[in-house]
DNA sequence: GTCCTAAATTCCTTGCCAGATATATAACCA
DNA sequence: TGGTTATATATCTGGCAAGGAATTTAGGAC
């Protein structure tokens, strides 16, 4: 129940924070946790939705929690994306090709 | 008020499949309505709240309303989106897995 | 003017999300 | 054994988003 796809667990600014923060090496709950400013049960309720995506696994060791990234459903995003970026960058090549044919 | 950033405007499925419809070319409310199978206004909401983060303008023809694409804040998602993508690239098998888990 | 069409806005309901507090689980240590 | 630490879950609440029906706005045709 509750979020059920990538987009929506991105929708929430501090899930983007965790994930950000993940992208450079595991965080024990407690790390995040002073990093964001959230009660303990906020990041735990955050990374439970993370993990229901598969955005995030975790890696126990003893009573602590280590939370890695996991990019696979970004390759998703990025897929649906994909079609998009074709469109700006066209229009960044017009741009470059206005500003050269109008040298200042 | 409301939806305020690209990520929950993109967090609803109608409203991606709207960007998708457009990217295309540019529709009529009218057109949307019946592709989505949502209501009129439904959709004349869904419209106002992309045209309010920027994914999409209007313009004016007699009583109708022509909808286009405004790809510029994808650019930003795209943004936050590049350097997880160091990550896939590396791993286009982690990809493969997820989609076969996760079959659409 | 009246009628029709296209779209936006208003109002209302329903459901769910984010957050906090309190409690539970579980592993370590003395 | 009891106490402490680390994290998860339960419970509650406020607020807001999505949807539909009804209404309003605005333009065009006659």
């Amino acid at each position: 129940m509750g979020v059920q796809t990538t987009y929506e667990a991105l929708a929430e600014p501090h899930r983007r924070q965790i994930l950000d923060l993940l992208r450079t090496r595991e965080h024990l709950v407690g790390e995040l946790v002073e990093r964001l400013g959230l009660s303990q049960p906020g990041v735990s309720k955050h990374l439970r939705t993370l993990r229901d995506v598969g955005l995030v696994d975790v890696r126990r060791d003893a009573q602590r929690r280590w939370y890695g990234l996991c990019p696979a459903p970004l390759a998703e995003v990025d897929a649906w994306l994909a079609p998009y970026r074709a469109f700006w960058s066209d229009r960044l090549d017009a741009l470059d090709r206005h500003l050269e044919e109008n040298p200042q």
